[in-house]
RNA sequence: GGCGCCAUGGCCAAGUGGUAAGGCAGAGCUCUGCAAAAGCUCCACCGCCGGUUCGAAUCCGACUGGCGCCUCCA
């Protein structure tokens, strides 16, 4: 049984039994810039955990959105002389172009916020009518304090947040907590028709709206990264809820930990980003998959050179035993592996909340199972299979690291023809001195009853 | 100030009552013409203090150190 915890119960919770459908929410972005190595964490782990419910036999319906109207685009497009439109198209485009290279399934839908204004004006709709939301000065308020449970996801108690200084009391608000449903629109803005005039979606609204739209009123699984618990998703909670009459209006809500870098949250606001396509390009979709899944999805990872190149490192040991093929027959007996036993210890560990650091383990172990097997002449097919299968649940590709240049490939292979011949020379000495050289240029060579193979270090 | 989280070997990271998974790095050995890869072996008593218990990394309390959210943010 697959426990996930839940941060609004603080408790595990359960799905209902295969065959089932979850219906899932997965946050997307605002694609008003590129995308940093933090962006890739919720991706990787919403991607395992949708892998692993597949594995399991679950289907899913996975939405993500793109919020694509906000203050954010509005100033940077501005500021780049380009239109909101261009600059979302732009920023989308290249996210899931970065979805695609980390090996994450695509969801089922990518609605966009500008696409959905009519639902989000009839969800807007329906809490002023039921008394949930005001109209005021051509924007539209949600108002906090008219459902006592707001607060119960982030544990927050309306008057501590009160107390809070920083809230900006605007002069059209009831209430200084009270947050736009709907902003009226501004000279150059784009904007929407509505009942309260032109304008646009306010930000917590869209997610609600999409909800909705693509799910349903109640869903399974909503997640995203945990600095969206406050105040996005505990706005979202409470719209929802209020517009529906219905609670829960997801049955588990799960976040993962924030990536830091040095002592800090990467962040855009702070400036300490990491393009996630450079890292990609540097050490490939592998890496970067392992070193997220190195942790549990709830405890935060802290971005280091060096966690990243062990990463790479683990990524190529696994890649090797995937790959592994036999040396001589390989055709002994069948490797003891008991593939139903690795198989529940992997299971049992992902079952335990995405426990992906142990599940790891067992991948590890699993291949150095393979390797010992083959180094001892057994048949070790039906082990790599398996490593490949459990790898696939978390998404690894097994694909070879990206090479820095191929230019350089032509004569490599020329050196490597050469030294060949060399050998079976016995001119070992030369030899020796075209791998030691090639070595200093960062490329690896390994010589096998097949014939010599090269990579780049 | 409010809410919450974390502290395990050189680095990363599982483990939430019965005596420390795994990865990276390091040492030795095997294999290899030499290497690489791979295999084998070795490498921790869990921030500090006190308590509960037959027994604690694991529960309780205090302390120290770090972090997150409360504002746009994955």
């Amino acid at each position: 049984m697959i426990r996930l915890l839940d941060t609004l119960t603080n408790e595990p919770q359960e799905l209902p039994p295969p065959p089932y459908d979850v219906k899932l929410y997965v946050c997307g972005i605002t694609p008003y810039a590129g995308s940093h190595i933090g962006h890739a964490v919720p991706v990787v782990v919403f991607d395992v955990l949708r892998r692993y419910l597949e594995y399991r036999g679950y289907t899913v319906r996975h939405v993500t959105n793109f919020t694509d109207i906000d203050d954010k685009l509005i100033d940077r497009a501005l500021q780049q002389g380009t239109t909101v439109k261009a600059l979302a198209d732009q920023f989308s485009a290249q996210y899931l172009a970065s979805l695609k290279r980390l090996n994450a399934l695509e969801a089922t839908v990518y609605p966009r916020a500008t696409e959905e204004i009519g639902g989000i004006v009839m969800v807007i709709a329906g809490l002023v009518e039921k008394g949930f939301a005001y109209e005021s000065g051509g924007d539209v308020y949600y108002r906090v304090r008219q459902k006592a449970d707001y607060g119960k996801l982030s544990k927050r108690n309306i008057d501590d947040l009160l107390s809070g200084a920083r809230i900006d009391p605007t002069e059209l608000k009831d209430d200084p907590l009270d947050f736009a449903l709907w902003k009226g629109t501004k000279p150059g803005e784009p904007s929407w028709p509505s009942p309260w005039g032109p304008g646009r979606p306010g930000w917590h609204i869209e997610c609600s709206a999409m909800a909705l739209g693509h799910l349903g009123e109640q869903i399974d699984i909503h997640g995203g990264g945990a600095d969206l618990i406050f105040p996005h998703h505990e706005n979202e909670i409470a719209q929802s809820e209020a517009f529906t009459g219905k609670a829960p209006f997801a049955r588990i809500w799960m976040h993962n930990a924030l990536l830091r870098l040095g002592a800090e949250k990467m962040s855009k606001s702070v400036g300490n980003i990491i393009g996630l396509d450079e890292v990609l390009d540097s050490h490939g979709a592998d890496a970067v998959r392992l070193f997220i899944l190195g942790s549990q999805y709830r405890s935060p990872v802290t971005y280091t050179e060096e966690a990243l190149e062990a990463a790479k490192v683990g990524a190529e040991r696994l890649r090797e035993a995937a790959m592994a093929t036999a040396r001589g027959t390989g055709g002994g007996a069948v490797a003891p592996i008991d593939a139903e036993q690795v198989r529940a210890e992997f299971t049992a560990a992902m079952d335990d909340d995405l426990n992906t650091s142990k599940a790891l383990a067992v991948l590890f172990e699993l291949a150095r199972g393979v390797n010992r097997a083959r180094d001892e002449g057994q048949n070790f097919r039906p082990a790599r299979a398996l490593l490949r299968e459990l790898g696939g649940v978390l998404g690894l590709t097994f694909a070879a690291p990206p090479a820095a240049s191929q230019e350089a490939t032509p004569f490599v292979e020329l050196l490597v023809q050469l030294r060949t011949e060399l050998r079976a020379a016995k001119q070992w000495a030369l030899a020796d001195r075209v791998r030691d050289g090639l070595t200093e240029l960062g490329i690896e060579l390994k010589d096998s009853p097949e014939g010599t193979t090269w990579r780049r270090t």
